[in-house]
DNA sequence: TATAGAAATGACAGCGTTGGTCATTCATTA
DNA sequence: TAATGAATGACCAACGCTGTCATTTCTATA
C-alpha cells in the first residue's frame, strides 16, 4: 500500500541514500545506477513523502499566489497556469487572496511564507508593484516572480515576466484612428497598477504618432470596474465636445461604458466606438462584442511558474533560456468598434 | 527566530507534552493549564511545524476542492469560503480543478487524496453528485462533503449542504406568473447536474400549481453557457406559438438568451421576460440587469468546510448542531422581467 | 601496473512533532 | 484522612526523508 524509500532501494538494489539522490537530482549518480532506481520507481509507484521530504529538508514542495483582484476571470486563469506548470514540477500551489491595502500586508506575507516555508512566491499586481513586498522577501531570501507591465526585460526585472500593455494599447488606439475617430476618449483603471499608466501611455503615443495632441477631459480617471465604466462614459458622453469612440483601460469598464450608452440611448458603434482590454470571457457575450486586446494569462502564468522554478529547483536544467518572456496581448476587433455605415 | 514546542513549554512551565495535548485539542487539560500555554503560544508566536506534524500525525492539515465547473465566479467564491473557515482553522486549501469526464477521474480524486494526505475533501457539482466518487471515498475511508441541489435533508445526506433550488426556481417562476405571464419557457442546464433537474421541477410545480400544464416545447436541454442561451433563445422565438417570458437555469444562458433577444430584435422585457439564476456578478450588469436568484455560494462553501472539520478534527467540540444547512436561493427582482406596459 | 584523485555510494544521525506507556502529582470527595 | 480519579510529566520510539561525512569504486595518468 505505502511504498516508501526503503522499498525502492531494496527492490533497486542500492541505499536509500541513492534513491534520495536519484529523486532530488543530485548530480553523483552513474547513468545505470539511476536507470535501475526509475526503474524501481516506476515499478512500485513510488510517491515521495511530501511532509517528510519537508521536515528533513526543511524546504517545501510548494508555491505560493498572493493576490487581490476583483477580477474572477483573471485569477481563474492564473491558477490554471500556475496549477499547470506545478503539477509538471511536482509542486504544489497555495493560494492567497487577501487585501492588498491593508497596513500590515507585508508582514501578512512574510508570516505566509514562513509559516508555509514556501519554495517560492507568484505575485500578479497590484502585488508585484509593490517595492516594499519585493525588499521584505529579498531580504527574507525567498524566491519569488512577479508579473507586470514593461516592454523592456532589464537585468533589474530579472524575475519578471512582461506583459506589454503599452504596444497592445498603442495598437487599439490605432485601430480606433484607422477607423476614422479622432475624438478618442481613455477611461483609465486603477492608478495603482501600473497597467493603467501603459496603457494610458501606448494610446497618448498612439494619438500623438498621428498628430494628435490628446484632449486632458477625455482622460478620464477610475478604477477597474463596471461601475467605473458606467460613470466615466457619462461623464464623456455629457461634454459638450463628445468623444466618438472610447478606450476603456479593461474589458470590465468596457462593458460599463456599453451599459451607460444604453442608458442614454447612444447606438455602438454607429454613434460611439468602445474598446476594452483583456479578452475576458464575457467580452465575447456584450452587445455589441466588445473590440479587445488578448492577453493570454494561462500562459503567462505557467511561464512565470516555470521562471519561478528555475530559480527554485537546486539541480534543475539551466538550459532553458533565462531571458525574460515578454508578451504582447494581440487586437481582437469585434463589433463595438465596427465601420459606422 | 524559529520557535519549536520547546520553548513554548519552558516558557509556559510545563512539559512538551502538554503543549502537544493542547495544540492537538487533547481532553484531561486543566483550564488554566491550556491558559498558560495558549499565552505562551502568543507570546512567542509559535506556529507549529506542519511538515512534522504531518509525518509524526500521518495526517495533513489541508483539505481538497475539486471542481471543474466553467464559471469563475462560482468557483472564486467557493475558494474564497473554503479559504475563510481553512484560516480559522489552521488548515491548507488545495485547489484541484480537473476534467470531471476523465475517465479515470475516480483514481484520479484517489491519488489527490492519498498522495498530499488530505484531512477531507469539498466536492462540487458535477462531482458532489457522482455516485461512484462518493463510494471510493468512503472505502478508502476519507471525509469530504458534498454541497448538492436539495430540499430535505436525510440521514443518508449527512455529509451534504443542501441548496434548495425547487423552492428557489418556484418562486422565480412565480414571480413571472405574477407578472400576468402563462407562456413560460425554461433553458435548461446540463443534464448531469441535478440542479438543473430541481430547478425544472421547481418550475413545472409553480405552472402545475396554478393549473397550467407546462407545453413541452417550452422546455428546452442545454448546458450551462452562454452560447446554450443563445441557441435556446433563438429555438423558443421561432415556435409559432412563442413564450412570453423565459426562465434560464443559470445567469449564463440567461445572458446568452438576452444576446439572442438582441439579434432578434426581440425588446426585453416588453415583448420577453428573462430570468436567471444565481446572482452572479454580471448579472447586474447585462441589459437590462437580470432578474435571478441570490445563492449565497461564500457562506455555502464556509458551511461545507465547518461540516468537514466537524468530522475532520478529531477532538472538536461537537457542540454545533450536527443538522445539515439548507440553502434557499432568494429571488431578486430586476428590470428584465419588469412588469410590461 | 600502480596509484593518486575524483566520483559514486553508503551508514547514520537528526529534522520537530506525535503517540504510547507509565510514573507521579494534584484535586476532590467520602 | 484516605481513597479515588484526573492532570501532568518523563521518556522513547516512530514518521520518511535529507545532510554529513566516511568509505568504496572507478578513472586517468605515470
Amino acid at each position: 500500500m505505502k511504498v516508501t524509500i526503503n522499498d525502492v532501494a531494496s527492490h533497486a538494489g542500492v541505499s536509500i541514500k541513492t534513491v534520495s539522490r536519484v529523486m532530488n537530482n543530485e548530480p553523483s549518480v552513474r547513468k545505470d545506477t539511476y536507470d535501475k532506481v526509475m526503474a524501481a520507481i516506476t515499478a512500485l509507484q513510488y510517491q515521495p513523502n511530501a511532509a517528510a521530504r519537508n521536515l528533513a529538508s526543511n524546504r517545501s514542495f510548494s508555491i505560493g499566489y498572493i493576490y487581490d483582484n476583483p477580477n474572477a476571470y483573471y485569477v481563474i486563469d492564473m491558477q490554471r497556469g500556475l496549477l499547470d506548470a506545478c503539477r509538471k514540477h511536482g509542486y504544489e500551489l497555495l493560494i492567497h487572496p487577501t487585501n492588498a491595502k491593508s497596513p500590515d500586508i507585508v508582514q501578512e506575507v512574510i508570516d505566509l511564507v514562513q509559516q508555509s516555508r514556501l519554495a517560492g512566491l507568484v505575485l500578479t499586481p497590484p502585488f508585484s508593484e509593490m517595492p516594499h513586498i519585493a525588499e521584505a522577501l529579498e531580504k527574507i531570501g525567498v524566491h519569488f516572480v512577479r508579473i507586470i507591465s514593461g516592454s523592456t526585460p532589464s537585468p533589474k526585472l530579472s524575475n519578471c515576466v512582461l506583459v506589454d500593455d503599452f504596444t497592445a494599447a498603442f495598437k487599439i488606439t490605432n485601430h480606433l484612428l484607422e477607423l476614422g475617430h479622432t475624438d478618442i476618449a481613455f477611461l483609465c483603471g486603477d492608478e495603482e497598477h501600473s497597467s493603467s499608466g501603459e496603457r494610458l501611455a501606448g494610446y497618448q503615443a498612439a494619438l500623438t504618432k498621428r498628430g494628435i495632441t490628446p484632449n486632458s477631459k477625455f482622460i478620464v480617471p477610475g478604477s477597474y470596474s463596471f461601475e467605473s465604466g458606467v460613470k466615466g462614459a457619462k461623464q464623456l458622453m455629457s461634454l459638450s465636445k463628445k468623444p466618438s469612440a472610447i478606450f476603456a483601460c479593461n474589458d470590465e469598464i468596457a462593458a460599463g461604458a456599453l451599459f451607460s450608452a444604453r442608458l442614454m440611448n447612444i447606438a455602438i458603434p454607429q454613434q460611439l466606438a468602445i474598446a476594452g482590454f483583456e479578452n475576458s470571457p464575457f467580452s465575447r457575450q456584450t452587445w455589441p462584442p466588445l473590440t479587445t486586446a488578448h492577453q493570454p494569462n494561462v500562459t503567462i502564468a505557467q511561464q512565470a511558474a516555470e521562471l519561478l522554478f528555475r530559480h527554485t529547483k537546486p539541480n534543475a536544467s539551466k538550459t532553458l533560456s533565462d531571458k525574460q518572456p515578454v508578451f504582447i496581448p494581440e487586437l481582437l476587433v469585434r463589433e463595438s468598434t465596427a465601420v459606422s455605415e
